[in-house]
DNA sequence: ATATAAACGAGACGGTACGTCCCGTCTTACG
DNA sequence: CGTAAGACGGGACGTACCGTCTCGTTTATAT
């Protein structure tokens, strides 16, 4: 159940959003760059945007890699610097800042959204499970709590605030999640 | 140096954003409601983000109210839970999550978020320098770190994840901060 | 050399060319129709004009009759009648009508067309031997001239000029040709 | 209320109706010709039959002219031979066969084709008042039926029959309605 | 009865044109 | 003489059919 040059559609569809934005991406576009018909697309994606969550379902740019340091402070920094470099580094962020962007707005990739979440969550998981063993962190400790405190900050830093996020920055966010401030 | 009717201008602006999502938002649209021609407005404003960055100054409908409890915790709360409303309470969630999703978008309204974000700042100042003096928080904590890590948990949340949030995510939030959770 | 479902693309086709004008005629809607796939019609007919004319062959819905009053006058009268009704009755109206508008713009309904005038003619020459065995026609009249002027008078009355005909007219056109106006 | 570049519109148009045909006369195809914007074309006229029927008023590549010979057979059989260019003769021809055939189907179509043939009538009205003057007509001779008559077989033939018509035709077309055949 | 060929259905595709929406600019008339 | 109405070129939208193609699956007939 896909178009014959699926491919080709996806990538040129994470293409012109990262060079263009979610505004420049058109389906006119995707289909010219792909060698396909704008009646093509229209056959299997109802909108531009559900065009946008098949192609990053399908694509291999935004994956994570879950570390396991021996130390929770060291996995959840070099978390944290994970989603600063997808926030920062190109060509992922440019994908990734436009589509979380556009989700904002639009059902389809809020869906995406929250699957893209929930999975890196689940990965995240082993490494709250092993610090846990480890005796790293309360056993009231909510995982989803402290990864959005830290990827929401990342979030709003970078592209709310517009600020540049260096290695003091995770280092920093994750003592203060881990020890408290008061 | 604005237009005769700026203000049925910012309304028609903020309704349809409110109503209509920032997509549905058009210059067009705001010409014909605010009963003034597409020309005037283009006059005044270069680009849809930036009447709409206009829009946002001008309303009170985003503006926070500075929490002073006497506990930082109890101000801390207050503040995330300010930030729950904003970004979930009709109208003002409207504006303000197309607006904040948009700016990812459009640099006008990009330099609109971090205006709004370092007023907001400006103003949590005050709740971490009572609470300095009062002993309730260490002297290298960094009110802006904490503030990201809360408000950026919440959009994330509350946008990306879709979770409904409630007092207790604002208290268990905070404890985080606040505590520690090693 | 006939599709299985011949009979109900015909059908189809007619109906939706009653219903549908020629324009609203497409072969698509022919195929959905008359539970046949699109391919089926292609591979018998090369083009919509071609189906139509086809289905017009079959059709007895544009049959004449040919009178046999005892007198000319009379039979022209009923010929003209026929032609009226044959423009102005539904459904065959609807479906003469637009096919001989189509036949303007595509050659195979042309030659369907002129077909079903040959044929009429043919008819219609009975008519006139008749009349011309009892005196009542000169030997000089010419048979097609005569109901060319008739039936054109028709045509014209009621396509172009979009005005209603009656038993007047047909005894005042029939009327004018056999004894002329001088 | 017209567009700027009316002229080059209405050019356009008869011009793609003369050489392409009805439906080789396409909206983009005129605003491609004429130097405007399909847009420009949809804001002035609702479809391509009220464009094409817009352009058929302004233009006077159909106009007739009236004869006055003296004698009402001679001016008929002028006017059959004005009739009979008008079908037969580019350019004049391939505009007037495909917007009277288009005529069946579109309604703002067929009200020009009436303006024209009541715009026609009216200038041979005079034709017949004056052979009426002359004592060449009876009293209850139809002028409207006459003219009918005449142009209605050349529309047949020509159209329908797929005939050529020469002087002969007019002659014994006249002849016919004039005389009579009985 | 069964092979075999014709006919068919399903459905993806490139393509053209449709008619619409909105953009941002430009012309023009008027107050 | 500047402002505002509105006409304009332009780009993309999403849709409808067009006519073509490939690929299995019936369905009849002719051994």
């Amino acid at each position: 159940m896909a178009p014959r040059k699926g491919q080709q559609i996806f990538q040129a569809t994470l293409e012109l959003l990262a060079t263009r934005g979610y505004e420049g991406l058109t389906v006119e576009g995707v289909a010219e760059r792909s060698g396909v018909n704008k009646t093509t697309i229209y056959r299997w994606w109802p909108s531009k945007a559900a065009l946008l969550a098949a192609a990053l379902v399908e694509t291999d740019l935004l994956a994570m890699e879950t570390p396991d340091t021996g130390s929770l402070r060291k996995d959840l920094e070099a978390l944290v610097h994970g989603m600063i470099a997808l926030l920062t580094q190109p060509p992922a962020a440019d994908v990734a800042v436009a589509a979380l962007g556009a989700a904002v707005h639009h059902p389809e990739l809020a869906t995406a959204a929250q699957h893209f979440f929930a999975d890196r969550l689940a990965r995240e998981t082993a490494v709250f499970d092993r610090a846990r063993r480890r005796g790293e962190l309360r056993d009231t400790a909510d995982p989803m709590l402290i990864m959005d405190l830290l990827a929401g900050a990342v979030w709003l830093r970078v592209v709310f605030r517009g600020l540049p996020l260096d290695d003091d920055f995770a280092a920093a966010a994750v003592a203060a999640v881990l020890d408290g401030v008061a």
